[in-house]
DNA sequence: CCTAAATACGGGAAAATCCCCGTTGCGCAC
DNA sequence: GTGCGCAACGGGGATTTTCCCGTATTTAGG
């Protein structure tokens, strides 16, 4: 009996891609690739559930974040592992503090799929020597050691606008706040992901997949 | 009789999950995969040379766009497919110039991605609608007309320098010029990269795989 | 010799950013 | 009633960025 895979990567090739190679893993069949949080909320609502979902962690739509979260809500039976471009510390804790039961770069081998997805169907995660290290460089950070996230709501619209040409007092008129909100909104920002300019805000915000 | 395929991609999971997908095709057979420019010359040393090679656009090492210009030099028997993630015109415009005969984008359908394949195979080239919108929509581009390229040595330099958190005379002094001049070059590219801020810089490199 | 391009540098000032330090009002829990 | 957290706002000013306008030297091509 194979194991139920499904893809959500907004580059539709590359999961089709990958759909091609999980095929030849044999015992997983990959039922549904999706395109966006969206489009795998409706295909979760009439496909059979698979088992598995990879989940690419920079999306234009949803984040990565967001779609584990929403999984881990509603579809608690669906283990997710996390597939990403970059490794920083950060995004990889928020991937697994959401749920999700392991985390792979892209750059990884054929091999380290395959033996992640064995582990996540047979022992229900996959904590590879690089994700623990991660989770461990995090212990010394305060962000992690707290339950709520790092950046509330209004400090994502901010860091969204920000990641923009707009000057802070647009900034501030498209939030509906004071200029001077805005100042305080940019130093805690700025403090929260040790940055000390807007450029490296931008910088910052991409590495992080926040825009 | 199969055509040899190689594909540059420094993601390798992704580069061998499309490696399976293209075998797929029947008439193709992917005869290696490199994960940066250098790792092409050492395979394109050795090995037997591939018909098409499947070049990922925005790599860390060697740009696909340097890439596709080294191909040209040294095998121009080799035709190159540019594969990307972005759609911005002035990249496609800079890859066709360098000889990539067609542009995909990691979104398309892996029906697109075989037609593009069956193109370069039998005429030489692949010139989707989409290309040749955006090589028109060039047109009116002043950088497009000019054959020399859009940025000069120095003006790389500077905004890899301004892709950071140093502030302008810090970058000066990194490049051993004057602040003043530094103020130079900022006017330039912000003008030729069509943007107005050092965060807007920021983005517009990065959307155009200058860092 | 003239012209153009490349590279470097400068004056001046307005605008924007950043930094450091505060206050206020509201909602909630004890 | 008190204290705390959250969200919003402010004073003041130093620093940096941006904009607009210039000049100078060297090299190469016609």
């Amino acid at each position: 009996m194979k194991t139920a895979v499904a893809i959500v990567d907004d580059h539709y090739l590359m999961a089709q891609a990958l759909a091609e190679l999980i095929r030849r893993f044999n015992e997983y069949d990959v039922i549904f690739c999706a395109q966006s949080g969206r489009e795998l909320q409706l295909q979760l609502d009439g496909k059979a559930k698979p088992e598995i979902v990879i989940l690419d962690v920079h999306m234009a739509d949803m984040s990565g974040q967001d779609i584990a979260g929403y999984l881990r809500q509603n579809y608690p039976d669906i283990k997710v592992l996390a597939l990403s471009m970059m490794d920083d510390e950060q995004t990889i804790a928020q991937m697994i503090q959401q749920g999700a039961r392991g985390y792979l770069l892209k750059g990884c081998r054929p091999s380290e799929l395959r033996l992640a997805l064995d582990d996540i169907r047979t022992k229900g995660y996959h904590y590879s020597d690089f994700l623990t290290k991660s989770l461990i460089n995090q212990l010394n950070q305060p962000a992690l050691a707290e339950t709520k996230p790092l950046l509330n709501q209004r400090e994502r619209d901010f860091i969204r606008l920000a990641c923009s040409e707009l000057i802070y007092v647009e900034i501030a008129d498209k939030m509906c706040v004071s200029p001077r909100t805005v100042d305080g909104y940019r130093e805690t920002v700025f403090e929260k992901l040790g940055v000390k300019s807007r450029q490296g805000l931008v910088m910052e915000a991409m590495r992080r997949g926040l825009i």
